[in-house]
DNA sequence: GTTTCGTTCAACCATACGGGTGAATAACCT
DNA sequence: AGGTTATTCACCCGTATGGTTGAACGAAAC
């Protein structure tokens, strides 16, 4: 009874895994700087087999860091920038909430100061 | 011929794989949101092991996204945001290649409207 | 001096991951 | 029809990862 049935993975998730693995990165600048190429093509550029290569795209565009269009049996792979933006998004929430605590520090630092100066 | 003679996992590598893991992103947020706490107080919150937190927590220092105070038997550990940058920056040098390519596309059009223009 | 506390270390287990090889698929080109 | 081409699919393998339990450490408190 393994009862596993986790195949919600956050998006979140998946997409910094995605991002995670330096090949995977490779292809993305590799997309970025020569846009939209064939799979043996992006293959040809690395020591990895086309295999290896084929399933590091799946996973990139699983994560819809890339989009795929198929034209018969030629697949074009195109780089998709604006996904990075959900892990900005996720980067600037946790700043937020950082600087939010910081302040309320301050606040509680201000009340305190001022309590000093009164009865002092 | 395998030829693994030493890991050498890039700091980014490192660091978005830290990120990666939802259990280690609730434990950034958690810092950010409370200031820095002690390992098992931030094990209180979560319902895995504290030794699985303590794990974590390592994954978490190694990749620079928190620092340890160790007063004695208390570990004091404290986010640093800034470490985030590093990531900003990747992202933002591929944007920044991704547009280059543009730019270059553009011109090249641009050159082609002239030439058509010239002699005609 | 024994107990308590906060934390890590050491095994161990199951699953995920990255990579490799070989077969399968499916249209185009002789 | 037979071969080439582009890509995935189906396995197999070694290592990494996340989790658990239990022991160890070392000072502080009793």
């Amino acid at each position: 009874m393994v009862e596993r049935n986790d195949p919600a993975p956050d998006p979140l998730t998946v997409l910094l895994k995605a991002t995670a693995d330096p090949t995977r990165r490779a292809i993305l600048t590799l997309l970025a700087q020569e846009g939209p190429a064939r799979v043996t093509d992006i293959a040809g550029r690395f020591d990895t087999s086309l295999n290896a290569v084929s399933k590091h795209i799946k996973v990139l565009e699983n994560a819809g860091l890339v989009t795929r269009r198929t034209d018969w049996r030629e697949h074009l792979i195109e780089v998709r920038l604006e996904t990075l933006g959900e892990i900005d998004r996720w980067f600037a929430g946790l700043r937020s909430i950082w600087a939010q605590r910081l302040d309320a520090l301050d606040d509680a630092l201000a009340l305190e100061r001022d309590d000093d100066d009164d009865h002092d």
